[in-house]
DNA sequence: AGCTCTTCCTGAAAGC
DNA sequence: TGCTTTCAGGAAGAGC
């Protein structure tokens, strides 16, 4: 499932291998997995790709023609992904999308997605302001500590949930929501209006460092995530409570890992990360 | 305004 | 063994 660091390492690749690529033909191959502005598909034959954007957890192709730019959004949701053509899938009926290209070092891309819950949307630049604007909050990698901390302080509410809000906080998921609790010793059902500044700068921290070493070792491929080229991603070896339920904490502190499944299943130490008020 | 509940969808895993 | 049922998961929309 691809979260804030899958969706930037696919960003990289795109850009690495396809950046000042013209596209020549883009085929939708089922019309509902077009969002919004699936009218527009035509112009976007010729026009030349001039950036790689993520947001959150979805990729923004811009591209530029006749001195207009105009934009197409993948959101990965689930199990969406975007994969050269020389990377194999077991269910090659799931590709919804093929944008072919002449001038990069790559002559497809696919947008492959079995479960359908994300989408596509081609979009102006009106058009994507609007969309981001209603659709993501401050990017965990950008936004200042002292903003965070403000931000935080202003909400309600259980912590494991605000982290994975996105209109709040965008691009952190499941797995990093649970890894980063962890690390920062922060029990998933903590109060957030019961957190020190102090304590939020810890969880600012410890967001920032598993995110980075998350994009430094490729992502996590969890049920599937490959890059564009088709590598895995290695940050999965050092998952420390996310599917490990029933292990012993990382920490030796002698307990086990407990998993609550109320909402989004998660992965927790009761010992170390305490919900009681230590700050 | 801001919660929670339901819906979307398919492959994998569990259940029988 | 093989069929059926359940479940996972992100985000939108409904309902309160």
């Amino acid at each position: 499932m691809p979260e804030l660091p899958e969706a930037e390492v696919v960003a990289r690749q795109l850009r690495a291998r396809l950046l000042g690529a013209q596209l020549n033909d883009c085929l939708v191959g089922r019309a509902d997995i077009v969002r919004e502005g699936l009218h527009t598909l035509l112009w976007y034959h010729g026009a030349v790709l001039e950036g790689v954007e993520r947001y959150g957890k979805s990729v923004v192709l811009g591209l530029k023609k006749e001195d207009e730019t105009r934009y197409v959004v993948a959101e990965l949701g689930m199990t969406g992904l975007l994969l050269f053509r020389t990377t194999q899938t077991k269910y090659p009926q799931h590709v919804h999308v093929r944008m072919s290209f002449t001038g990069g070092r790559e002559p497809e891309l696919r947008y492959w997605n079995p479960r359908r819950f994300g989408r596509m949307s081609l979009l102006d630049r009106a058009g994507l302001d609007r969309y981001r604007a209603r659709r993501f909050g401050v990017d965990p990698l950008t936004v200042p500590c002292d903003e965070f901390v403000r931000l935080v302080q202003a909400k309600r509410g259980r912590l494991k949930p605000l982290l994975m809000h996105q209109q709040v906080i965008a691009g952190i998921g499941n797995i990093y929501a649970n890894e980063i609790l962890f690390r920062a010793r922060l029990h998933p059902n903590r109060e957030v209006n019961r957190l020190r500044g102090a304590t939020i700068v810890t969880l600012y921290d410890t967001m920032q460092t598993v995110l980075r070493e998350a994009i430094s070792c490729g992502g996590s491929s969890v049920k599937d995530f490959y890059a564009p080229d088709g590598t895995e991603g290695r940050y999965r070896l050092r998952h420390l409570v996310y599917g490990k339920e029933g292990q012993p904490c990382p920490n030796r502190c002698g307990r086990i890992i407990r998993r609550l499944q109320s909402e989004r299943s998660s992965f927790f130490c009761p010992a170390c990360q305490s919900n009681r008020l230590l700050g």
